[in-house]
DNA sequence: CGTGTGCTTGAGTGAGGTCAATACCTGTGG
DNA sequence: CCACAGGTATTGACCTCACTCAAGCACACG
């Protein structure tokens, strides 16, 4: 069932997806662009008609309220798509910027529905898919309140998007400061230290600044999704 | 620019989108499905090869985390599109419940795919884009931590929308129980009652039970974006 | 070697969560 | 018609968690 919107990804973007990132096909007749940490993908209100492709690096997508409060809507890394949430206005809500050196492959809308593209409009639907899931995880995260549950989450989800393209989940290297992280999360900058000092204290990982290495994988799973933990399970009950 | 991905929407769902219900074209060759209050679309992991346009009445999308928790993700009026969040898989991620008496069309993919439908999947894109941006609205607000702009945002948020499909902004009846409210903005059952209390108190909306009416709707509105409201601002600063 | 940016830690406070009791509204059955 | 039950809403008392304010540290940069 549904074999016409689930068909698999072509190859090009299948590959980036699970971590390589042979793009050339694509990227010849598509804009390469190389950003540096800081500088700024797309702002609020530009005009776009293209999403971009992330082929290595991360960025950072944020929105600013009228009162002028950020929030972090996601981090990017290679395989993702960025651009999304301005396909239905052509206008961006939205800003992305690298927390890295990055490297983007714009990808032309008209081109995607004229189908001169490696990936189709039903490619998009799929990713479009993703990224409402995605919103969707976020969402229900931010509705539970407690600090250690969204961090857990965090460093979880981010492990695991790590593996998806082929990098370690066990030891990485954030490369968003602690104050993306709280805005992210929606939480205090002084509230993820405190609560990263507690995971460490209890030994569920070890760090130093940026350089995380997450030693009870297991321990933090259950902490994100609020199960108890198996070994203390009859302390609660 | 982007003309192609957002060209007007074809009339049956346009028409919809702005209040009227005259779906017949459309519904002649599609099912029609009346829902009583309280009962399911479709449940979390269900195979769905559809989409749901809501006719009339509501529905709510909701999820459970793996410990049991509910956190709704959205409220779904005439004229907005249910099951979105399952074109990915094609599997179901949340649940739809109606709220009131609902009036649905189902609207298969295949054939959105292949072109029989009113609506084709550049529509769908751009609908998407819609969720997408509605999702993003709810992380931020989720992320701003006070009660009473998170409820004074779902109130404008709700009326808004009423607005937008040919209802009064001004006084309207919930659909929803105030746990399904405390359930979407992520706070405690007890917590919304206060709050509402305290507009009230405020003179910013009268209220008995479901039955709401909103009396100053500037000020809701500047709470909810969190600027100050013009005749309080020299207060705070 | 100072300066800035990011990170850490402490102390105090308040918003909102939890628990608990009560009121209200609707439908059912005697 | 009234009694009762179950779901819903309200209000109060208490307490905890995370925010705020504040100060100190560490590393990178010119």
């Amino acid at each position: 069932m549904l074999n016409v919107a689930i068909k698999p990804l072509p190859a090009t973007v299948a590959e980036i997806r699970h971590g390589s990132c042979h793009l050339r096909s694509v990227a010849d007749r598509e804009e390469n662009v190389i950003l540096r940490a800081g500088s700024c993908l797309y702002r609020m209100n530009d005009e776009i008609d293209e999403v971009y492709l992330v082929n290595s690096g991360a960025l950072k997508v944020h929105r600013f309220s009228e009162s002028g409060e950020q929030q972090i809507l996601g981090f990017y890394l290679a395989g993702d798509i960025v651009g999304l949430d301005a396909l239905p206005t052509g206008i961006a809500c939205s800003e992305a910027v690298a927390l890295d050196t990055t490297s983007i492959t714009r990808i032309r809308l008209s081109s995607v529905f004229e189908g001169r593209e490696a990936f189709s409009s039903q490619d998009l639907v799929r990713l479009m898919g993703v990224s409402l899931t995605r919103e969707n995880d976020l969402a229900m995260m931010l509705s539970q309140r407690t600090a250690d549950r969204r961090l857990a989450w965090f460093l979880t989800e981010y492990a695991n998007r790590l593996t998806v393209i082929g990098f370690s989940p066990k030891e990485f290297s954030l490369p968003m400061t602690r104050t993306d992280i709280a805005l992210y999360l929606g939480l205090a900058l002084e509230t993820v230290c405190r609560e990263l000092a507690g995971f460490e204290e209890q030994g569920l990982i070890s760090k130093d600044r940026r350089r995380i290495k997450l030693l009870d994988m297991d321990a933090l799973q259950h902490l994100a999704t609020g199960d108890e933990h198996p070994c203390f399970a009859e302390l609660t009950h």
